[in-house]
RNA sequence: GCGAGCGUAGCCAAGUGGUUAAGGCAGUGGUUUGUGGUACCGCCAUUCGUGGGUUCGAGUCCCAUCGUUCGCCCCA
């Protein structure tokens, strides 16, 4: 019988590895709650035309990369590529601006995108997001930008870089792309054929090309920091003042353009060296069209994703597992016996205790064994004997010595216990 | 979507056309039927991702397919 595998694109997140997403799931909503973000959960499937409208209909995410189905009414569903549009139009439709003030919120789950699997990139994958909607002081740039430098440093990640530019408004990018059609186009027949199909789709991506003929072209370029207006200069001045004020590193990448039609101004792009070519770990931008794009009022905003599962390649590569071990591990042997073990376990447990209890039943030998393997901290033993007269053996695994309790003492010296497992794990 | 590499047990693998598919780790049973980490012994792939083909003979060659990795595209 042919097994049946998970979906190309897809992985199950085993038991051995949830430790890594627990903790970058922990470090965040305590770094963004300390911020006064809030947690906002909305569904993984919206109808189509969100992401047309909000994403942009010229964009790859859009194009080529959507999950895109018919429900039994016909209607176009979309698995949600990103998470800001089902954020904005959740805003919007529950009137969060109502509220007053700013919207701080934040997101975590899967995303999908149809693309081929590689290291780092998968059809479905998992983000952290972050958005603050209603405001475009550069401040607000900087907090967002501040706060996910915040995440990844507790997180203990190292050479990272951090890449920043601004796309402008949507004028000062008309003019621009107009620039640089023109000063590309004499060139056309010398860029490589990917870059000559962007002269038209999105001459911007030209910049970023990997094409040495093409780079060496787009060296004498003009540069998008010329064609800014004077408002959009002043507020990249002030981002990157701030930003040095924060002492927080930065360059400036002319080059670095967003893919999602969304993004103004502000753009910015976290990357790392430890990861193949898919090296992005945190992304995002200043998007102050969307709002009004998905039908609500002009709204200012800013926001940003981190890749989840990019994160903890991260982290796997600095090795930093930790195996839980139980407190105690619970050998018995005998029909009594293992009848009281099962209900002092869960004493044990409603103390606070993390107790794995062996259920085989097998020789005490091939238990200890196993109690050696699960590196607990002490094993309790419970065999006939102690069964008859009710008492119970803890058996301290570094040290050896055993120690002899009745059943009801031992729930009672709790503390005892607690403060010999806590000095266990001094050591 | 394009180009290239890879696919032998839970994991790491040897094997490059010839009888029964090395080895190691992990697992499991025992030496030790009430006391662990070491040591020793036993077990653990009727089959080499899957399907077809070439051949007297295929893990090994060919084709297709699936998966995976790397690069491009793109992005978190």
């Amino acid at each position: 019988m042919a097994i049946i595998q998970a979906i190309r694109g897809t992985k199950d997140i085993l038991p051995q590895e949830i430790p890594y997403w627990q903790q970058v799931e922990t470090i965040a909503s305590q770094i963004l709650a300390r911020a006064m973000y809030q947690e906002i959960r909305c569904p993984i499937f919206e109808q189509t035309s969100l992401f047309e409208r909000g994403i942009g209909e010229a964009t790859d995410v859009v194009g080529k990369e959507m999950y895109t189905f018919c429900d039994r009414k016909d209607r176009s569903i979309t698995l949600r590529p990103e998470g800001t549009a089902g954020v904005v139009r959740a805003y919007i439709e529950h009137s969060l601006y109502s509220l007053g003030g700013v919207q701080r919120l934040w997101y975590k789950g899967a995303m999908f995108r149809y693309e081929r699997p590689q290291e780092g990139r998968q059809r479905q994958f998992h983000q952290i997001g972050v958005e603050l909607i209603g405001t475009d002081a550069p401040r607000s740039d900087v907090e967002v930008i501040a706060l996910a430098v915040d995440i990844l440093q507790a997180l203990g990640l190292k050479s990272l870089r951090l890449d920043l530019n601004s796309v402008g408004n949507k004028e000062d990018r008309s003019n621009y792309r107009e620039a640089l059609v023109n000063y590309f186009t004499p060139y056309k027949l010398d860029l490589d054929p990917d870059s000559q199909d962007r002269l038209t789709r999105n001459p911007l991506r030209i910049l970023d090309s990997k094409d040495a003929k093409t780079k060496e072209i787009a060296k004498n370029a003009p540069s998008i920091i010329n064609y800014l207006g004077v408002n959009s200069r002043k507020h990249f001045e002030q981002v990157q003042q701030l930003l040095t004020d924060l002492k927080i590193e930065h360059k400036i990448n002319p080059c670095l353009v967003r893919g999602l039609d969304y993004y103004t101004h502000t753009a910015f792009e976290i990357q790392s060296d430890d990861l193949g070519s898919q090296s992005t770990v945190c992304g995002g931008g200043r998007y102050d069209g969307l709002v009004r794009e998905l039908g609500g009022t002009e709204t200012p905003a800013f926001g940003c994703a981190f890749g989840m599962e990019r994160l903890i390649l991260l982290l796997q590569q600095q090795g930093k597992a930790q195996k839980t071990k139980p407190d105690f591990y619970f050998v018995s042997k005998g029909e009594k016996a293992e009848a009281q073990a099962l209900i002092l376990a869960q004493k044990l447990r409603n103390l606070g205790f993390t107790v794995e209890l062996d259920l085989s039943g097998s020789a005490f030998g091939k238990q200890f064994k196993r109690a050696d393997r699960s590196e607990a901290y002490a094993c309790l033993i419970l065999g006939e004997e102690e069964a008859l007269i009710n008492n119970i053996n803890v058996k301290w695994m570094l040290s050896k010595k055993q120690e002899t309790f009745s059943q009801s003492k031992l729930l009672e010296i709790s503390d005892q216990l607690r403060q010999q497992i806590n000095e266990s794990k001094q050591n």
